[in-house]
DNA sequence: CTGAAAGCGCTTACAG
DNA sequence: CTGAAAGCGCTTACAG
């Protein structure tokens, strides 16, 4: 490739000038521009970026690791939504998005120490949902500013930066509605207990109980896996309930109330007409299942989008003007919630 | 930051001698090592990937570019599938994505053309389905190796490098499914008409059609946008043909055979029992659909981690021992399929 | 408006 | 096994 000093020799100036035109600095003579782009363009010359990067100490980068690989989260509206909300936001500010994997929660924050460590990208966006105090502590001894998408870890709030759905409001929301419908036994089936997320929304699906009245039962809880697999499981636990069986289920995302509706109609269990239904996310799938799963919508593409410009204004201000956002989620309702019947 | 330099005071040795150390090199005395190492430690010291790649000339870095940003093309299964593809073959080999979005086909190739200039990746992954030679050709003048995913431009192959689906055979078996179920009005549906791969499609279904004996009619070919909306515009201009309306559709994508199926019940008709409607991808709505969607698995995270693989082996080979590749889909039978019934 | 030079933080061929 | 030096391809403060 052509190098700096090659497009210099052809426009008989000095390197310097050639850097000057292509940084887009102003005080160069129109001829000289001319020249020197000309004589760029025979050469093929563009500026590399790695060199530029090395000299002002910006990569006009954003750094992101991908805490999981597995087909699931690829399909779920979560991930993808949040991939395309950093990509838009970045791209309309020049940034382009560096992506790692990892092999599991250690991995995820080696890889995100690293990419802070090694000066890859000008900030990161760290996407895990488990984060504890120590080791957002550990992420902020590094000069590279991040901010997280979900809850922050409890604790005192060291500063951290961070842009989260109102997950507490949109799940007592849900809850309350299948309440305002008469339902009294409503199950709780949340993913991942470590999950931060899933924490506040147990959190939140209790005290919204508490608030009417209505008794506590543990049985009603379950934790499974994020997918089809985890809502069909909790099903078959939760029948052997007998009279205390739930007569409604609140799922932490639509893949697994779209197991739950499966092991229920397995069990000649009618949705919404014997058991009610509402998942979490608004996935494609939530609108095409049968019957169309009522659901919360959860902007993942807006908090993703947020991130990365509070993000890109640490860095080119060195400030940002507001450190925290919460955004609001939406109920949507379809056809798999109903009047609780006795 | 530290520096190699600070590293190198505190251990009492000379900079290149603390490099040695962190690029893995043997020839270093245990002792020195360690010392290296303490006192890297205690500055919190980690080389600089910038520094490294620009004396390298190398990045460990692959490059994408993202033809779309709206938001079914993130729901869609085909683009994360892509993107976990291609996100595990390379962290397997040590590489990262670097992702940069696009406004439009122009833009794309801008894009392409400015990670390969620029020196930021090693190599890059191509998806635009719509690629010419001309373009192609203009790519081939850099030195960055890539490789395609999805249909090559027709025209002499110059050695270009890429994976695809076997599109022809898959939608030959799906049109020939249809076929064998009594199927003679069968309709295309298909994307934009300058994708590649929709227009090896259209190819196939046609020759399929001839094989078989059976007349083109043109008026049963659609091209719409790829969504639910274009599949359900399809449907509209079919119904008016009367008695030489579709008894069948067969569909570019899962989304646009939703689409169909939902503006046949408005017509009240119904899906299989007096239209078949096959689509293509095996995304995850098709399962979750009503009735259940009959499509093609195509696999397309296999085809991304193929195409890394690919890349990665010219970038450190510096030859790639198979060009092209093409993958087989399969036929994935579901309920949105029946006999003909006349 | 432009040139000459130092520097960004590494790697590596050359010596010893 | 280790050091000294040149070089990767830019940017930018300093002069003029």
């Amino acid at each position: 490739m052509a190098t700096i000093r090659d497009v210099a020799k052809k426009a008989n100036v000095h390197s310097s000038t050639v850097s000057r035109v292509f940084s887009g600095n102003l005080s160069i003579s129109e001829a000289t521009r001319e020249r020197v782009f000309a004589a760029a363009k025979e050469l093929g010359f563009w500026p590399n970026a790695i060199a530029r990067s090395l000299s002002t100490q910006r990569t006009n980068t954003i750094g992101i690791v991908i805490p999981h690989i597995f087909e699931g989260f690829f399909n779920d509206s979560f991930f993808p939504q949040l991939m395309r909300g950093m990509l838009e936001a970045s791209y309309k500010k020049g940034f382009r998005l560096i992506v790692g994997g990892c092999e599991n929660y250690e991995d995820e924050i080696d890889q995100i120490k690293q990419i802070m460590a090694s000066s890859q990208a000008d900030g990161i966006i760290v996407m895990s949902s488990r984060l504890d105090v120590d080791t957002v502590g550990e992420l902020q001894n590094h000069n590279t500013p991040f901010v997280l998408i979900g809850h922050p870890p409890s604790g005192e709030n060291q500063g951290i930066a961070w842009v989260d759905a109102d997950n507490q409001k949109a799940t007592q929301e849900a809850v309350q509605y299948l309440i305002d419908l008469g339902h009294k036994k409503i199950a709780f089936v949340g993913g991942d207990p470590e999950n931060l997320t899933s924490q506040e929304r147990e959190k939140s699906f209790n005290t919204t109980l508490d608030l009417a009245g209505i008794p506590r039962d543990p049985n009603l809880v379950h934790h499974g896996f994020f997918d089809e697999s985890g809502g069909f499981n909790s099903v078959a636990r939760m029948l052997k309930l007998g009279e205390n069986s739930p007569t409604a289920f609140y799922a932490a995302n639509d893949l697994m109330a779209v197991g739950i509706i499966r092991a229920l109609k397995k069990n000649n269990i009618r949705v919404p007409e014997d058991i009610s239904v509402i998942g979490t996310n608004n996935a494609p799938i939530s609108e095409y299942a049968q019957p169309a799963i009522s659901t919360v919508d959860v902007p993942y593409a807006k908090m993703a989008g947020k991130a990365v410009e509070m993000l890109i204004e640490k860095i080119e201000q060195g400030e940002m003007s507001q450190t925290n956002f919460t955004l609001e989620c939406s109920l949507v309702l379809r056809d798999s919630t109903a009047e609780f019947q006795n």
